[in-house]
DNA sequence: TGTCTATACTTGTATATGGAACCATAAACT
DNA sequence: AGTTTATGGTTCCATATACAAGTATAGACA
């Protein structure tokens, strides 16, 4: 009776190339999406798996233990292998870099520097770099332009400790992100969104009206523990959407 | 002369309680983090860390094959391991559900109700759900608050094939999504975030002045090939932002 | 009845060993 | 010179084996 079992196995393993490791994966995990096995349910201990599919302990292990660190199933030590609770839905949306955002549409982008210039740290982003009061900063403003309409507002401050040579790079080849990250490796970063009414000069630099809504983000990125730059990044609610890609 | 470099592992294996392959990928890790070994150096092979820290090869491969399925390295058959580059910099946002963030900052929750009542399909929404046209559907609205204050209009619409019984749920009890997820397992889901001018009805609602922008994302959830709900969830944008967690 | 103990079962780690598949390079051959 | 063939090194997979450590349960004991 073991034999209808290590047959359905079989069918995961029959096409060569599928290690046995994979082929035990996919089984549970088959089972798992198709509801034959509910959250909470019990899974084969590697012991049974062994016998059942006359695979060995470790071929077992390792399939159990993926997919315990693909969050589909929990194991507890001493006690067995569980399935997971399908995790609460939150989605992920990824914030990318808008220059290949553009390109990745086939569509062509060019920037417009408005401004690259030393400056002195404020109240505000003094907190947001964690630096003494009056620190030295470099700051630029671009807009960046999809197909020749102004798509955002790159408004940037950056750590001149980690990045000294900013203010002479020509950011028309090479956007400020692409320059930041070849130069510095970046370690962890953190965004923030929010919809804002933009001011005068934001209308006049994004081409819309005054009262246009605009997407406002924020994000910070870190190399190690020191902030390397601060950017604020305008879009006109008109032109822009933030998307996920899956998952 | 390999004693110097054992010595280093046995730093990370001292502290007992971590396990030999834990302290394997602690010693490369470390070295990648440090600068100490750049992107594509090469990491030593399975065969020389076994001589080198004395451990057996199958834990050498299982610290390789770890610090690989994490990005850290990547591993090319017949050729050896290499430290991989650092990602490029896109973040992930979460978009969480927002009971669970009010109650996680120790905020009364507190929900109204406005519409609960079967519609059917317009042109949008028949393309969203992807069913034939003039299909039945369930229509929510809902208002979400934070101590008194409306923080989001959900505004939902439900596959009834797939929930039949949602117009019956008491909403003052459960939201809407606990519900669903608790109902059919979610597979897939996606959004799309966007600036947005509310209307006179929504200002009402929010309790916002005319021309307060807002943030509108629009989530979509699948079961299977099947479209389960369809939810704009409207922020004013004086009350609200999304937030990265961290990575 | 309540408490301790032995036992069996579970996952977790570590080793030794063997073969397969893949790649680069050197050597042999046309 | 150009092509083919060995060869040594690499990752990858699978097995057999052993012990450690956690958990639950049955049974002995007070």
């Amino acid at each position: 009776m073991t034999k209808m079992i290590a047959d359905s196995l079989f069918l995961y393993h029959s096409t060569k190339g599928v290690p046995l490791y994979e082929a035990v994966k996919d089984y549970f995990h088959d089972k798992i999406r198709s509801g034959a096995l509910k959250p909470n349910a019990r899974i084969p201990s590697e012991n049974e798996i062994v016998a059942q599919f006359g695979v060995s302990r470790m071929t077992a292990n390792r399939a159990l233990r993926e997919l315990a660190t693909e969050g589909k199933i929990i194991r507890v030590h001493g006690v067995g292998s569980f399935v997971a609770r399908p995790k609460p839905s939150s989605t992920l949306l990824e914030v990318r870099n808008i220059a290949d955002e553009i390109r990745e549409r086939d569509h062509a982008h060019t920037v417009r520097i408005e401004l690259l210039e030393p400056c002195r740290a404020n109240a505000v982003l003094q907190e947001e770099f964690g630096l003494p009061s009056g620190a030295r900063l470099f700051h630029s403003i671009m807009v960046h332009k999809e197909d020749g309409a102004p798509i955002q507002i790159e408004n940037r401050y950056v750590n001149p400790a980690l990045v000294p040579d900013y203010l002479d790079q020509d950011f028309t080849q090479q956007t400020a992100n692409a320059y930041l990250t070849r130069c510095v490796a970046i370690t962890r970063s953190d965004v923030e969104v929010e919809a804002v009414l933009p001011n005068a000069t934001e209308c006049q630099r994004l081409d819309i009206p005054e009262n246009e809504p605009c997407l406002r983000l924020k994000r910070r990125t870190w190399h190690g523990d020191d902030v390397v730059t601060v950017v604020y990044a305008l879009h006109p609610g008109s032109r822009y959407r933030l998307t996920s890609g899956r998952i």
